[in-house]
DNA sequence: CTGAAAGCGCTAACAG
DNA sequence: CTGTTAGCGCTTTCAG
């Protein structure tokens, strides 16, 4: 079933069908209606790949995804494929698993099939990959951090900021030997917090201890294991700053699994607030990343530029999000505050 | 940069070079290798569409997802997502939020695409909607049970029989005031959830009360309303069998808010076995189903079918997995006997 | 307002 | 082994 069937049917040209489908309004009101009733009978949809030959414009947006697992990734995603599906879009999430080479090679993929731009979330790759996606004049926007992020649009948080902010709030409650558990992936956000959390401990005069930081994969799993290492330690800390909530929740069973009370004996924080961080006991006091918002912005971000609104040669824009304290139980804080701020 | 730049720069004809990318077999050595030469240099790529127009293959496939922040569909997603990509397909995903017209519209659009097979994940959709993709000769696969599977493939478990046995556990365990808390999505799975509930009751001898049936929202929120509703009911139940983990999950937050001990007050079970499920307090009871290993089935079946192997016209198969109970503290077991089977 | 025809980039049958 | 050429289905000038 093609153009020219209905042509034929309607007794027209195929310019003519052609025509009531993509500039209607050139087309004589009598002509129209009757291929239009044709179009609905017989359920014609143009061919999608005529079309794109000729416009070489897909309707499709690539969303990078470090792990599909992951719901903090996935939320942002879940903002990403909102605003695309409201537009119209559809996005092909990759899923990417933290593997550079995997990244790659959905992008070539995605170049390859002209998709019409592309949003990295926590990207592992390196800018003269980047550079490839630019070449082909396709928008790209970032969400997360990232080094290479040079002349890219951005959309994040703060994470040594928020991160420093973490510690202070443990420093504040009273705990002076803080461990950091933090995630292998995402890399480059996880350095930022390894800096935030140096940062404070430096500005409040305490000394660093290798030891009480360690690199763990980012899954329950590694926090049990990194927690278990810290609370094993001939000087073990009191409080554990987790990069994020599921490291936080994998280093509560192993403080538990210790015999270990929390926070009287050890104190846990975590990052992104994810949907169970209270759900489990107690409460996880964590950083509220603004998940759901990232991934709206970014996208809105792409289609501006998509849709022209934006010029291409504009500057780069850097959207810096704000990130919450979200106080629970876990990390001890002095007065019952329920959750601040 | 097409087809035709490489062949000028390379001294021979558009057929040569198409062959090269296609056939190679069928040139002269020397010239692939001059020309292999050039398209490396000139990172030249066929361009997509026109491949499609042509073969009408796309290496795509759609994939549908009824919530893409839960983490039980994102499993087999992911099942899905392992395959495809090892078979150098790519997988649509779509975020399809149990509604059906969304689902079909996404539909529509993998349609247009000419995907070259789709899968479904707990589909709310009706027969004819799937006549639609049959009648382009698109194959189908379902996972997740279905009333409307008839002549469908379909890779699930038995739901029935699974919840039969969640609840026959919690009456071996000595309950007798059983409440069952059932999701609204997936529909039709949790209808047939309930089946088992009623007939374990009734097997049991055990009197079917009405009050102690509740439809809620498939999420955290639900099942804490929902336990929250039967722990105030005149002559509360003494255990509640919740048709996934994350209405467990709420289910037991309410519970421990109404200030009752879990599992000697209230015993819960959970369906599903998600990662997060003996991470609460207490660990939670629930049903074991092979998320990852449904999606990977599927994926397969799909590939089979789409490779030919499989006759289109063979009689549609069904392929049931095997749940399997894990047994844990929420459920209030007799004996400690940690995860059995 | 409508039709004829060129062309988008690629593949494959056919001839050489 | 290689080139010519006719499509694939659609859009869009250019005439009329």
């Amino acid at each position: 079933m093609n153009i020219r069937h209905i042509a034929k049917q309607a007794g027209v040209s195929v310019a003519t069908v052609s025509r009531v489908l993509n500039h209607p309004e050139n087309v004589a009101p009598k002509t129209r209606e009757k291929i239009e009733k044709i179009i609905a009978e017989t359920e014609y949809t143009p061919n999608w790949f005529a079309r794109g030959l000729n416009f070489n414009k897909t309707g499709t947006i690539g969303l990078m995804i470090p792990h599909i697992l992951n719901s903090v990734h996935m939320e942002i995603a879940k903002g990403v494929e909102d605003v695309a599906h409201q537009k119209e879009y559809i996005a092909l999430m990759c899923n990417v698993e933290h593997d550079a080479a995997k990244e790659k090679r959905y992008l070539d993929q995605l170049i390859k099939r002209r998709v019409d731009g592309i949003i990295f979330i926590c990207s592992s790759l390196e800018k003269k990959d980047f550079q490839l996606v630019q070449e082909q004049k396709i928008p790209v926007v970032l969400i997360g951090e990232h080094k290479n992020s040079l002349g890219l649009h951005v959309v994040s948080i703060d994470c040594k900021q928020s991160a420093k902010k973490a510690v202070n709030h443990l420093l504040e409650s009273g705990h002076e030997k803080i461990a950091m558990l933090y995630g292998t992936e995402p890399q480059i956000e996880n350095e930022y917090k390894m800096a935030g959390y140096k940062q404070a401990l430096k500005e409040a005069e305490l000394p660093f201890v290798r030891d009480y930081l360690r690199e763990v994969e980012n899954t329950i799993e590694g926090g049990y294991l990194g927690a278990k290492k810290l609370a094993e330690l001939a000087d073990p800390p009191r409080a554990i700053f987790a990069s994020s909530d599921y490291i936080a929740f994998g280093a509560m069973d192993a403080i538990k699994d210790k015999g270990l009370k929390i926070p009287d004996d050890m104190a846990v924080m975590g990052f992104d607030n994810v949907r169970m961080s209270n759900l489990v006991e107690p409460k996880l006091t964590t950083v509220e990343v603004p998940l759901h918002k990232m991934g709206v912005y970014g996208a809105r971000l792409l289609f501006d530029i998509i849709e022209g609104e934006e010029e291409p040669e504009t500057e780069p824009k850097t959207i810096l999000l704000q990130s919450k304290l979200k106080i629970r139980k876990s990390s001890g804080h002095k007065e019952r505050i329920g959750e601040m701020f």
